[in-house]
DNA sequence: TGAATTGTTCATTTTGGATTGAACAATGGT
DNA sequence: ACCATTGTTCAATCCAAAATGAACAATTCA
C-alpha cells in the first residue's frame, strides 16, 4: 500500500514562480542577518504557503535535506518565527510562520544579538584589568581612554535594542 | 642597503596581550556584522594604536597578507572607518582608526544595510505584479495580504535606520 | 629615463560553516 | 511486543567566501 507518491494530502509539487520570488527575498534577508540560506528558503516557504507544512513537505519542495530541514526548523523555531502546529487526522508535526514583526525582531535580538554584546562586555572587562600592567603611564591612559570608548559603544548597544524593538513592534 | 629588519622607524613586533584581547572583540564585532575577520583586525589593531599605521605594519604585525590588508583597508574606508593620514618623511600611505560610533553606524547602513533593503523593495515590486497572475481569488487575496504584509516590513526597515543613527550619535 | 617603492587586482588556494545522509532515538499503531 | 512512521544528531562532504601571492600599475626618487 501507499506507493502512489501523488497521493490525496501532501502536494510535493516544484515551487510557483511566487514562492520562488518570495524565498528569494528571505535568503536574501536572513544572509544579511548571518543565517545559512536553508533557514531563510523554510521560513520564506512557510510564510507563502496558505496550510501548514510538515518537514518532507520542506524536504520535497525545497529540496533540501531532511537535516537541513530540521536543522532549520529548530533554529527558526528558536528566534520565534516558526511555530508547531498539530494537524488532525496525522501524527506527523506541522509548521507555520510567524508573521509579527516584533515577535520576529525580539527573537533575533535574543538569540544572537544579546549573547554576543554580553560576551564582548565580559571581552572588555577582563580588557579593563589587563590595562594596568602596562608601565608607561601615558601609553596606559590612552589604553584607557580606547577602551572606555569601546565600553560606552557596548553600553549603548544594549540601550538601543529595547527602542529598536518598541519601534517595530507596534 | 637598509637590510636591518628592526630599523629606526616601523615596529614590526608580536602583538601585546592587550593588542590581541582588542582585536578579538572587534574580529567578532565585524562577523556578528557578516564581515571577514580581517576586517576585523584591521581595524581593532589601528584602534588601538598610538601611531597612524602603514599598510606593512598591518601585514607585518597582524601576519596577513598584503591583499587581505589592501582589500580590508579598502572596506573599511568605503565604510568612513578608517581614514587616510598622510605622515611626513615618507611616502608611504598611513592610516587611523574612525571613532565615532555615528560615523562607523552611518557607513555601515550606507554600504552594507541600503542596498539590501532597495534590492528587496526592488524584488517586492515585482512580486506585486506576479501575483495578478493567480487565478484563484482566494489564494490570492491571501498572497496579497502576505505581500502586503512584507512590504510593510520593508517601508518599516527603511523608517527605523534614520532613527538608529540618530539614537547611536550623540 | 630607469630603478625602487608602494598599493591594487585577480586567478588560485584554503578554510569555516552549511549541507548531506545514514544511524539513531522516540513515538504511535496493531 | 513488534513494526512503521517521524524527527534528531553528527561525522563526512561540499562549497562559497576569504586569504594568498604573484603580476601588475602608479608613483617617486636619483
Amino acid at each position: 500500500m501507499a506507493e502512489l507518491q501523488e497521493g490525496g494530502e501532501a502536494p510535493a509539487s516544484a515551487l510557483s514562480s511566487l514562492e520562488r520570488q518570495v524565498i528569494d527575498v528571505f535568503v536574501d534577508g536572513v544572509r544579511v542577518l548571518g543565517m545559512p540560506r536553508s533557514v531563510g528558503e523554510i521560513y520564506g516557504l512557510l510564510f507563502i504557503s496558505r496550510q501548514p507544512l510538515a518537514l518532507d513537505d520542506l524536504v520535497a519542495r525545497l529540496g533540501i535535506s531532511k537535516g537541513s530541514a530540521s536543522q532549520g526548523l529548530k533554529t527558526l523555531r528558536s528566534l520565534g518565527a516558526v511555530q508547531d502546529q498539530p494537524v488532525e487526522g496525522t501524527r506527523r508535526m506541522h509548521y507555520v510562520a510567524a508573521s509579527d514583526l516584533k515577535r520576529l525582531a525580539g527573537g533575533f535580538i535574543r538569540e544572537q544579538v544579546r549573547p554576543h554584546l554580553e560576551s564582548g562586555q565580559l571581552k572588555v572587562g577582563r580588557l579593563q584589568e589587563a590595562i594596568v600592567d602596562q608601565e608607561d603611564p601615558e601609553l596606559r591612559s590612552f589604553y584607557n581612554e580606547r577602551v572606555d570608548k569601546l565600553e560606552g559603544w557596548m553600553k549603548r548597544g544594549r540601550m538601543v535594542l529595547p527602542m529598536l524593538q518598541k519601534i517595530l513592534g507596534q
